[in-house]
DNA sequence: TATTGTTATACTCTATAACTATA
DNA sequence: TATAGTTATAGAGTATAACAATA
């Protein structure tokens, strides 16, 4: 039996979302922890920044990043010229779990597409990136992928 | 600036899964309460049966239901045949709801996809078929469509 | 004894409001 | 005054363990 585009799309996001859900459980992660560690990949911004990052309260990031610190995850640093603003960095064990996430991630993402040949995965990729550049230019955002790694937070 | 095939699905999936969040949240829904409530439009299952539709923990699903029945959106009945078994309905609220944010969010989808031609739609059907039925037989699972409406229900 | 469901408990995640410290 | 962040509090969502009722 098959199904539309639109039930095809939707049930097909259930999939990879639960998918990521099971490899960040392994390692006793959320999916808003995995992707705090995600965007900490290439940055180390302030609370604020998370909060926007993450479109969270910014309350909602303080429990948050007390909780990531206190396995161990990430920590707390003190900005130089705001003496107000607290910026949060990888440690080098999320930067370690972060990276076996996403490779795992990717393979698992992979083997999905696994039926696919290689024009027809041109294909597909084509269409998403118009599907989402419609939807990117829809709400004025401009760019909304950059970087070579699996984007594993959701922007 | 364009993306690969697996960074464009994974993206994929967050704006739709950031669709129905937020489509959902305009009535006070979680995801959670809405796949709840989507099982719920074409069956009466049993707690224990919910708890393995949802992959949840029958005690999750006791408090689920509990604050689902406590807002008047799902019912519980008791069953006749065997008295440790309870049964859960949705309400003609529940089912308004779920019948309105079930719309907007194919309209929703529909927009999304607005970009392509009839014949890439049906492309785009077809591949995601295929990943879909891979995924599904990887899994030992025949049927994981059925129904008309939209699948809301994350199954 | 086994199964169905609830309850007690504990934790994560989230927001609002009040607060502290710095600008 | 305004901004950055934390804390107190409340509620949803989840799981484990112990329990009651029924089979």
């Amino acid at each position: 039996m098959t199904i539309d585009t639109v039930d095809g799309l939707v049930q097909l996001s259930f999939v990879i979302h639960g998918m990521l859900e099971n490899l960040a459980s392994e390692h006793e992660l959320s999916i808003i922890q995995t992707r705090l560690l995600g965007i900490l990949r290439d940055r180390t911004p302030s609370m604020n920044e998370l909060a926007v990052l993450l479109s969270l309260d910014k309350s909602s990031v303080s429990g948050l990043v007390d909780r990531a610190a206190r396995r161990g995850l990430v920590e707390r640093v003190s900005s130089s010229a705001d003496r107000r603003v607290v910026r949060v960095r990888l440690s080098e064990f999320g930067r370690s779990l972060v990276r076996d996430v996403s490779a795992r991630f990717t393979a698992d993402i992979e083997q999905l597409l696994g039926g696919l040949s290689p024009s027809e995965r041109s294909t597909l990729t084509d269409m998403m990136n118009r599907i989402l550049m419609g939807h990117a230019t829809a709400r004025g955002i401009d760019s909304f992928a950059r970087g070579d790694q699996p984007d594993i937070s959701g922007g």
